[in-house]
RNA sequence: GGCGCGUUCGUCUAGAGGCCUAGGACACUGGGUUUUCAUCCCAGGAAUCGCGGGUUCGAAUCCCGCACGCGCUACCA
């Protein structure tokens, strides 16, 4: 309910041109979070009036990355479907002389004096239009669709829509739809002009910047509550200083007047920082769950459990999990690179001396006393402990970088680590 | 060109005349914890608030002009 008593219903309505872009997730969160705030209603709504431009996929995939971030709407209202409806409501404006017809076409008449004058619920701007400046423009193409135009006005009366809330670049069409409005002598509803999201370089994003959709960052291990939280901060920032926020606390807090008029360039450095922040706040048992789900194809999907908890504070998003592991699964790939990298003469000799000793460990090896064995070996063969379990660490998994050396050897398994550490050794320098 | 919108650290922002010698977050740099990496902790650099005029005892905050950026200017949305 608004402060007049009526509902609040607010929509997303993109067009079917492409996959769902991550710059609509803004607008779909901001116009859910407005019903969701007033216990009013979302909808979707599917603007595919344009034939030309029209993707079949697209619907499908708008209304999956909906669900999958959590934006619960009612409908889709699909406007290919309503097509007959809307030229109904062109010719009652010919009737009523507001508009006419001409080259099978269906064009309002924009007056040529006067101005309209709005108030931008962002910001609460307060812009004015001179209707000097304007010229008539089509309501119904002569293939029969509606043009944006009409079916803005059409759909939102129709849905009681309100707060209208659409994406800055409508702006300027605002005195077409206020004089269609009022043609129709409806209600004219309340505007939010969302600003602009753009790349780093400072223009609209789009492809070119990597700009991504929705499943594309799906499919990168981003997680939902991740990108919505990141979304919402641009342009809007929660009371306090958190601003790792649900959208449930989003929910509550949102205002529409609190919400930027500039435009805001896309980091994706800071959505990974959060997608990060979002996987250590899970518990083990929620991001095995999700890492589950992630990994369908992967080999190995069923045996993660155990892992989770040591990788949870390595990984910014749920993909980073296989470079990160794969070797416990698959025989790594040895690189005499690598083992460069690792400050000590003699290798060689300090593997075999690594093999022995693992062999003489009695099992299962316990984490205190394979700690206190190699240090003592490190001691003795006069190299640094750090140096000694990165050898071992290389030759257990090929890698620099590994989780935790002994919880990944026991997940693994003693004989497969110790085997791996005996052929290095014997191989070596040569893989 | 016309019309419209916008302009605070690299980025997202706090800021609604004195609390601002401009605060936070990400990123970055240095240090600590740590068998790698990461996490975590501490410290640091980073915006003369686009520029120029006003108004005011006092302006990032109000007004005007300019510059720059972006959007729209389709029988696309």
């Amino acid at each position: 309910m608004d402060q007049a008593g009526k509902k609040v219903v607010t929509r997303f309505a993109p067009s079917p041109t492409g996959l769902m872009h991550i710059g609509g997730v803004r607008t779909a969160l901001y116009a859910y979070l407005v019903a969701k705030k007033n216990n009013g209603a979302f909808y979707l709504r599917i603007e595919d009036t344009d034939r030309t431009r029209f993707v079949p996929e697209a619907t499908e995939d708008i209304i999956e990355s909906m669900k999958w971030l959590g934006l619960n709407f009612e409908g889709p209202v699909v406007q290919s479907e309503r097509k007959d409806m809307y030229s109904k409501y062109a010719k009652e404006l010919v009737e009523k002389g507001a508009a006419y017809e001409k080259d099978g076409a269906i064009w309002f008449k924009m007056p040529q004096e006067g101005k309209v004058e709005f108030t931008d619920l962002i910001g609460n701007r307060h812009v004015t239009f001179d209707l000097s400046k304007e010229k008539d423009f089509v309501l119904l193409k002569s293939d029969g669709f509606p043009t944006y135009h009409l079916a803005h006005v059409v759909d939102d009366h129709l849905m009681e829509t309100n707060p209208v809330i659409r994406a800055d670049e409508w702006m300027p069409s605002v005195p077409k739809h206020t004089l269609t409005f009022q043609a129709f002598g409806w209600e004219v509803p309340q505007y939010a002009h969302l600003p602009l999201i753009l790349g780093t370089d400072r223009s609209k994003l789009s492809k070119r910047h990597g700009a991504r959709s929705v499943s594309e960052f799906r499919k990168d291990g981003f997680l939902p509550e991740a990108i919505l939280n990141y979304m919402a901060l641009l342009g809007w920032t929660p009371p306090g200083e958190v601003e790792i926020v649900s959208l449930e606390e989003m929910a509550k807090t949102f205002e529409l007047n609190d919400v930027h008029s500039t435009p805001a360039v896309f980091d994706i450095t800071k959505l990974e920082w959060m997608n990060g922040e979002y996987i250590r706040k899970m518990s083990d048992e929620e991001l095995t769950k999700r890492l589950e789900g992630y990994l369908v194809d992967h080999p190995a999907k069923d045996k993660i459990a155990p892992l989770v908890p040591l990788v949870k504070e390595r990984i910014k998003k749920l993909s980073d999990f296989i470079p990160l592991t794969d070797f416990i699964w698959e025989e790594p790939e040895y690189d005499m690179e690598v083992f460069n990298k690792i400050k000590v003469p003699n290798q060689k000799e300090v593997l075999e001396k690594i093999d022995v000793t693992l062999e003489g460990l009695p099992k299962p090896w316990k984490k205190e006393e394979f700690e206190a064995t190699f240090r003592k070996l490190a001691e003795d063969l006069q190299i640094k402990v750090g140096d000694m379990f990165q050898l071992i660490r290389v030759a257990v998994s090929g890698q620099l970088v590994t989780p935790p050396l002994f919880e990944s050897i026991e997940i693994m398994g003693e004989d497969k680590a110790l085997q791996r550490v005996k052929s290095v050794a014997g191989k070596y320098p040569a893989f």
